[in-house]
DNA sequence: AACATAATTCGACGACGATCGAAGCAAATC
DNA sequence: GATTTGCTTCGATCGTCGTCGAATTATGTT
């Protein structure tokens, strides 16, 4: 059973600006070295190294040695599914200074980025929409359902999900409501399959040292004739 | 956007015991005065009222004043969820020491209980493996769906789903994994009418100052004439 | 073998915040 | 009006934890 104290332990590793910028920085799934994820929560390697043992102790993380580096990651996709909630509450909570300007980086995130195994920011959106409007999937606000027609249809573009294995004869796909854009995207089974798809056939590619992502003009092309989304 | 800082104060917020067992205490949806508050946290009334007042004012609560009583609630089920997130991954986080003996207010727990709107606990679980096991619902990971008979003979028992004002045209449920279960259960709409429709003709009684809930009589013939549960 | 880099451990400092007593308000009851 | 009860504000105390400098360990390079 689930005591107060367990849940606590958890929100406080998240309730410290460091750690909560070094678990943000891995949530598009990519595992960085300590001092990547140092640099990137603004301490010194020493503070970073605290967190995160501390992190890694609660099975936030998990560690990976290789050579003299040691790549941390986020222990699973449920972990990835919680910062997701909180992000979601987090983005209620302040209802932030209508900001005029974007930084460039900012923008960059917006158009388009990964979050954890799948696509997010506008990109996401423009591809959910898409496969709702042709009628590949349905959404609400808590399931997604992937349609016959659409399963068939994602086969033949090379989009192959697999469905054994899974309590379900139907398959299944997870909304995943972005913070940026505050409409769902496609996450779960079909989410992870598009990423990589995309990933592996070098469409989109990742911006250096942010989770944003760039669309290449093989992406561009297959954006528009897979999803008809012109403005990539 | 939404920055490391407004994720670590969420964070921040539920990391502090007295504040998770607020929140928990508030987990079943129930509305419950400042002092309740502070003696199910294990502190004085001051400082439960300021932790109130900062989940209030940080939006995770809403408070209700009546008379000379201030009623303090989740602020919506999106809080709930994010909860529901962090009560996941903190029941894993330590492979808590096999108890040998539960408590008798454990075992209440277990056997049935509510989790912000709808049923948790033996009795969720049960439910749920009936209506999968009648096809009235099927579940996945992270989706859940109401088949059309499922959704006939749901209405025919009197538990009415409206999804108009929907996005999607079919029923969507939502699975939730049961902490104590470690099985899903139904939340979302469904859950929450199935719950509701058991509170109204008083099938299920909280068991006061707990979660906890307790079957009638007449909540025994239902669950066995309705799903076929027999040993509750 | 000597050196450079990655990462951790240790120790000390400093700050934030949780706590409760005391006092102050507000609403109901006498 | 006086009293009781629910709740909040204020102020002081005390712990905890985040931080970084210095030193240590581990791995890879020259």
């Amino acid at each position: 059973m689930v005591n107060t104290n367990q849940i606590a332990e958890i929100g406080l590793l998240v309730g410290e600006p460091a750690r909560a910028a070094i678990l943000t920085a891995l949530m598009d799934g990519q595992a960085l070295t300590a001092t990547e994820l140092a640099r990137c929560a603004g301490v010194t390697p020493q503070t970073a190294s605290s967190h995160l043992s501390r992190l890694t102790a609660a099975n936030l993380l998990t560690v990976q040695k290789q050579g003299r580096h040691r790549y941390h990651r986020l222990a699973n996709a449920d972990v990835a599914k919680m910062l997701e909630g909180i992000m979601q509450i987090a983005a209620g909570t302040t209802p932030q200074p209508r900001k005029i300007v974007l930084g460039p980086r900012d923008t960059a995130l917006r158009k388009a980025r990964t979050c954890y195994d799948h696509f997010a920011g506008q990109l996401g959106v423009a591809i959910a929409d898409s496969l709702v409007s042709r009628g590949a999937i349905e959404f609400d606000d808590d399931a997604g359902l992937i349609t016959p027609t659409g399963f068939a249809w994602l086969s033949e573009l090379g989009i192959e999900l697999n469905p054994q294995g899974k309590r379900s004869n139907r398959p299944f796909c997870r909304p995943c409501l972005d913070w940026s854009e505050r409409r769902p995207h496609v996450a779960g089974r079909l989410g992870k399959a598009i990423c990589a798809h995309f990933m592996e056939r070098k469409l989109v590619r990742r911006i250096t040292n942010t989770r944003a992502l760039e669309v290449t003009p093989n992406g561009r092309i297959a954006l528009r004739d897979m999803f008809g989304i012109r403005d990539f």
